[in-house]
DNA sequence: ACGCCTGGCATTTTT
DNA sequence: TGCCAGGCGT
């Protein structure tokens, strides 16, 4: 162990060697936080701390994985195997299962992902017949996980007048009927969904104090990665988890907090100080990963944040070449010079295809860096999009799974019921439905006993339900005695689902059973790793809660060789020696849906910093001048972001465009406008800002037809509701209780005047940026 | 009951 | 542009 120690520099070991207390570890990108994650616990083992009363929570499987493997390098595989130690969903999802009765819940209750969920959701907003243009079924489903994800339970809801009032005035009043529907029908269906898994478990620790007082006695030692991406659910678990003894220890960059779009909340690592007594504060700020140029260049951005923990990132590496910015005309140019930049780097420098990232803010840009490596014939590998376990001939298999652990799982069992085809339509499930409904039993319990129910259902439909009915009991029967690769196997013979896909004979059939044989080895790699490894069988059940909570990344074939393309989100916490940021452009990056408020703003800001520091070598920001999207060709300018570096750590390839109107800063406006006492005006469908037509005329008119609003209920807007929209057309804001005075010229050097009559501000300048006016 | 076709719509990030 | 849901025809 001591020799270990002197891997770490002073401040890394200083957190390591802290063995009791409340913790805060501040890491800068790359200044090896992982590291003193693992040699924490492997030191505080060598302590003499069993293992099992440490429980280490990650971010993503993967995470948790590594640092597992490095551990077992430490201090043996035997006892590292004992270490509690994963992402939330998965340590919390263990627990649930093993306390489920005292929820109510079934211990081998399903959980449903994202696409269950919608399913649902799109399900009884069909039932209760409502407006699908008003009720959209994603929206509805966020605003659920949202809700959840602060532990606003249904009750809570109903009690809380404010937001039932913010629904009503959003004009989806029945949102909380939707809500209770919802939560009735996955309770009725054993099943749990992502935020389930937190907002259980803060239940069941509320609830029940002597399932507190047991996990708060086994889990002596508690790390927390990743910190600043918790939301408020995962805090108030962490929070009553080491309440007793106190032994906390987070770790986190403030500076990488990305997630705030799903519920992250930067406050968790902002105030941890204040939420335990004698905190001891440790800052890692010692960067190895990249060059003085990139830290420097990442550091000048970051400042442009107001929010932040005080930390300076320095690195003893070479200067290293400077950040190289290039300009493109179309996306296809971008995704060529990315081609061929890469072709010429390898050439040069021996590098291998490993050692290339391609980063973008969006899926959909993938497209054109695909296109352009495969005429290069560059190897490369696509992360994130569609995931494995999401592809229909995979949930199909799953489904039939997930049938087999829980009968009543409702979503898997209308995934499948007629699938391949045995003749049963939609007449007959919703039949079936309606008597599960009557009789408060599920889909599959009224299967069971068709012929004791009249449902006006012929004598062979009735045969058929009996048919799939005892397919899917044999298969209960027979994953008894089988582990998960025998009965895996089994079922996709069974049900003709692979003889179906053959059947077609399509080259997408045959992608599609090639999916599935992909899925039959990974399963039998599974149950060889589990009974080798953990002391476990290698069941179905283990199986599925892998695959409940598996992502993308967890798939890694570590042995290609091939450029990785992927989200800057998917990005963090990895490293390449080149990085190439592609799309640099206003509304793209930062996001166009994410730039009206300063801490949409500043998150994004944070996006790029993370992708600015993956690279270790070499960076390069590449931009269009037009871009295809929405099917459209559409005039792109650079990103603000861009300008934002200090200039001495950039080499321009080509000659910075000049925007046509300068982004605005949003230290101009931001800091003076209290956003409450401002609204925005939904954008009239169909009437895209950038497809705008009107002339200068046109505009002006629209800037002067600007209303106050009479009405007083700005009150009932929060600051993350009321939206200012800075850069795009200024006909969607409108303010509170104020009025614009004054107009001056149009273009990049609009002014305008705005006096607001209440909340203290009286005058204020606007300078609207990109209008959109006719040249 | 099934399958094809079309029209409408959405494109930010995902444990 | 590409997907998916819903409608319509068989």
């Amino acid at each position: 162990m001591q020799n270990y120690l002197e891997q770490l520099n002073d401040a890394q070991r200083a957190p390591v060697l802290q063995k009791d207390g409340a913790m805060i570890v501040i890491a800068g990108a790359g200044s090896g936080k992982t590291r003193v994650l693992t040699f924490r616990i492997a030191y505080l083992m060598s302590l003499g701390v069993d293992p099992f009363s440490i429980l280490a929570l990650t971010f993503t499987n993967k995470a948790a994985r590594e640092m597992k493997k490095r551990i077992a390098q430490i201090v043996g595989n035997s006892e590292a195997k004992n270490l509690w130690m994963g992402t939330f969903h998965s340590v919390f999802a263990k627990i649930l299962r093993f306390e489920a009765d005292k929820l109510g819940y079934p211990s081998n209750f399903t959980i449903y992902d994202t696409q269950d969920s919608q399913s649902v959701i799109r399900a009884i907003i069909k039932d209760m017949h409502l407006d699908k243009d008003i009720y959209k079924y994603k929206q509805v489903y966020s605003r659920i996980s949202s809700y959840k994800n602060s532990l606003i339970t249904v009750k809570a809801y109903f009690s809380n007048p404010d937001l039932t009032e913010a629904d009503a005035m959003a004009k989806i009043p029945r949102l909380g009927e939707i809500y209770k529907a919802y939560v009735e029908r996955c309770f009725k269906a054993g099943a749990m969904d992502f935020d389930d898994l937190l907002l259980k478990t803060n239940e069941l620790l509320t609830r029940f104090p002597e399932v507190l007082a047991k996990y708060q006695n086994r889990f002596r030692y508690i790390l927390v990665d990743e910190y600043q991406d918790t939301n408020h659910s995962q805090y108030l678990i962490v929070k009553a988890l080491s309440d007793k003894f106190q032994n906390i220890c987070v770790v986190g960059d403030d500076a990488q907090s990305i997630y705030a779009f799903r519920g992250a909340n930067i406050n968790n690592i902002l105030n941890f100080q204040k939420d335990y007594d004698g905190v001891k504060v440790f800052r890692l700020e010692q960067n190895y990963r990249s060059t003085k140029n990139i830290v420097n260049a990442a550091n000048s951005i970051i400042e442009k944040n107001k929010t932040r923990l005080d930390k300076v990132v320095w690195t003893a590496n070479d200067e290293g070449a400077k950040i190289k910015v290039n300009r493109t005309m179309t996306d296809g140019d971008e995704g060529r010079f990315v081609a061929s930049n890469i072709f010429e780097t390898k050439m040069n420098e021996q590098a291998q295809n490993g050692d290339f990232a391609i980063l973008y803010r969006t899926n959909a840009q993938s497209r054109a860096m695909e296109d352009a490596l495969r005429k290069k014939d560059i190897p490369y590998r696509i992360y994130g999009g569609l995931s494995f376990y999401q592809r229909k001939e995979i949930k199909d298999v799953l489904s039939y799974l997930r049938l087999i652990l829980n009968p009543k799982d409702e979503e898997a069992l209308k995934r499948v019921i007629n699938y391949p085809a045995r003749g049963i339509g939609s007449t007959t499930i919703d039949k079936i439905i309606v008597a599960a409904n009557h009789y408060g039993r599920s889909m599959f319990e009224v299967m069971q006993n068709i012929d004791k129910i009249d449902l006006k259902i012929n004598s062979g439909t009735k045969t058929k339900l009996q048919n799939f009915t005892m397919l899917i009991e044999s298969f209960r029967v027979t994953n008894e005695a089988s582990d998960a690769f025998q009965i895996t196997e089994y079922v996709s013979k069974k049900t003709g689902l692979v003889q179906e896909l053959k059947k077609d004979g399509t080259p997408e059939g045959i992608a599609r059973i090639e999916n599935i044989e992909e899925l039959l080895n990974g399963m039998r790699d599974f149950v060889e790793e589990q009974k080798e490894l953990a002391d476990a069988n290698g069941s179905l059940a283990e199986f599925m809660e892998d695959v409940a909570l598996a992502t993308d990344l967890d798939n890694e074939k570590g042995d290609e060789d091939r450029v990785a393309l992927m989200t800057v989100h998917l990005a963090k916490g990895l490293e390449f020696p080149y990085v190439y940021v592609v799309g640099m452009e206003e509304d793209l990056f930062p996001s166009g849906m994410s730039m009206s408020t300063r801490s949409e703003l500043e998150e994004e800001r944070r996006l790029f910093y993370v992708a600015l520091t993956r690279a270790e070598k070499q960076a390069y920001l590449t931009y269009t001048q037009s871009r295809y999207r929405w099917g459209k060709l559409i005039d792109a300018e650079p990103s603000r972001f861009i300008e934002e570096i200090d200039a001495s750590y950039l080499e321009y390839l080509t000659p910075i465009t000049e925007h046509r109107y300068k982004p605005l800063l949003d230290a101009d406006i931001f800091d003076e406008v209290d956003k409450s006492k401002l609204r925005m005006r939904k954008p009239v469908a169909g009437n895209a800002p950038t497809a705008s037509k009107s002339s200068t005329e046109d505009q002006l008119r629209k800037l002067r037809r600007l209303k106050p609003v009479t009405s007083d209920t700005d009150k009932n807007f929060s600051a993350e509701e009321a939206n200012l929209k800075v850069g795009t057309l200024v006909e969607h804001v409108r303010f509170g209780k104020g009025r614009i005075s004054k107009i001056e010229g149009i273009g990049a050097d609009t002014k305008a005047e705005i006096n607001f009559e209440n909340g203290g501000l009286k005058k204020l300048l606007l300078r609207f940026a990109k209008l959109n006016v006719l040249e």
